[in-house]
DNA sequence: CATGAATGAGCGTTCATTCAT
DNA sequence: AATGAATGAACGCTCATTCAT
């Protein structure tokens, strides 16, 4: 059983790995299962396709994100503290995580994945619900909430590959400035 | 004369098309020939390579978004004005050209083309000149340009995916709302 | 294991054939697969390239070659018994593997491959020692070995080219002609 | 009338050094017609095929050739004196002419054309009687003129090779070792 | 479960040849 | 005669997937 659970592993692992390097389309199957060390066949007992292999991939991606807007309990903040840190939590969670960044972006941005729907994984309903009331409440603008996603996870995950790819070198001061700018912003008067 | 541009036009303009839609790798030469009504062969006659086709076709699509950003004349405005007409130029030209956002997407996360360095083009120089001056006079927030890019074309370029997928229904109303989110951001005080 | 080795050398004994048939441009990959019995793919399990396919095949072949001069035991006659059997062991080698004279002839004479360094195969050396002390003790005339190699090795080959393609027809008393010829040319005094 | 020819010949030119160069099968119809300064298409013009193109060439080096071994005027000197010049004349042609060697060798060679007849050109009958007439006066060995040709042509194109290559330097004190131990050979007794 | 040899469709690219101008 | 854009078959090679062992 552990067994099973850790040769799947080694090949989610090292795809998420290869494929963050390489690109889906310059990582062979062969090339995940060297890495991986195992046979290019067994990567087909345990998942149907590279494609099957991919989304499972994000699937496990986005649990593993959605666990880390949790640090520190936002869910028990003020809105706009809660709004702040949840930021700060993606952001941290991009910039220390640049193999799931980059295969982020690149699935998200995959004509060949972009019809996949996304519903919020219901762990992270408690920090929805948070913001709808805050929007209720009238703290926080009034905006879908895919718009208000943009404007914070969407800028987050931006600047975190732009860090990593060390094109910036954002400090801690200046996340501040960048997470007073984004709360300013979506707060209302 | 004409002939050589309309064919070598047509290419570029297909190959845009189909790329936008199916991705970089699932876009085989011989598609893109097929759809311009050409044959595969004749492709190499106007672009060294698939890679140097791509490299043009971003050229060109950076050299149509870069005017696009003038429409209204921003660079007459004061530096808040500025902003908010470029921010909705940027979004304007996402919105109502489909493909090359799509493709711009594509190339700019491609692990292929993330070490292509991208010089400002010249042309947005009055734009770029505009910002620092109104950073230096305190009337914007002072971020590195990377990080103003972000919180602006960024944005825009997301939201523009989000209504092109009709993820989202971005009216007039609230483009306002957002627009004013992120001036109000980069406002000082 | 045989397996394995069958398959590798069905692979080379067909490509042999083919290329000495056909030329090396005129052999597609996939005819040697399909002569062999095999997919195209799996050639490029075994060997990197169509190159590396070929160089290999040159070697394997210059190892045959090199055994076969010493049939007769050549490096245990004197220097003018040596030379003439060496002679008749290159001419019989090359008249009896047809495929294997055309190919290394058109791989020496190929633009190609005119760059690879050609150095003694070691098995070799006793003849060349052998044909050294025939020089410094004045047996032989003082040639190059290039030289004493196009004499003797190159003769021996266009001649077994020509019996190949049946413009000439030598028999055992012609060649001892032209082996009493080479000999006589080659002998000091 | 002049104009045409040197057009034909600036083809014929050109595609001799690019094919000695780089090999029939790296040379493209539009290299010889970028190089010569002309379009692909006039090529076709004057000659029917790329096949027709290179045996035109072969046919054109053969007639110069035979010219060139009648330097001196051999066929006026002695059977063994008319010898030793025709190989010298041979060599030097070779050696002062390495895109002619480089051609002649390959197309030789060259599967493809292994099979065209080779008929002695008329106008080298002269050394052809000079040298039967020797034959009969048993002044040189009685072998086939193939193998004639072989020990004597075949071995002065060998070396002239190697001295374009640069693999071997042959001064004239070497070559006439060289001319001595062919002719010794040949002669009888 | 596990291997890795084997398949074969598909790709990017080349180039001899043609033909409208 | 002359051009060079255009064609399209063919090539070397890759790789997701299968399957005998």
């Amino acid at each position: 059983m552990t067994k099973v659970t850790d040769k799947r592993a080694a090949i989610l692992n090292t795809a998420l790995e290869q494929l963050a390097i390489n690109g889906f389309h310059n990582t062979p199957m062969s090339l995940i299962a060297k890495e991986a060390g195992v046979s290019a066949g067994i990567i087909y007992h345990y998942f149907e396709s590279k494609e099957a292999l991919i989304h499972e991939l994000y699937r496990e991606i986005k649990v593993k994100f959605s666990a880390a807007l949790f640090v520190g309990e936002p869910q028990k903040l003020s809105g706009i503290e809660s709004l702040r840190l949840v930021w700060f939590n993606a952001y941290h969670f991009y910039v220390s995580h640049p193999p799931e960044t980059l295969f982020l972006e690149q699935y998200e941005n995959s004509p060949y994945f972009r019809y996949t729907v996304e519903d919020p994984d219901s762990v992270v309903i408690p920090l929805v619900e948070k913001t709808q009331q805050a929007i209720k409440e009238g703290i926080i603008v009034d905006l879908p909430f895919s718009v208000l996603g943009n404007l914070t996870f969407g800028v987050a995950m931006s600047l975190a590959k732009q860090q990593i790819a060390k094109r910036v070198n954002l400090d801690e001061e200046m996340l501040e400035k960048i997470a007073n700018a984004i709360v300013k912003g979506l707060q209302t008067a």
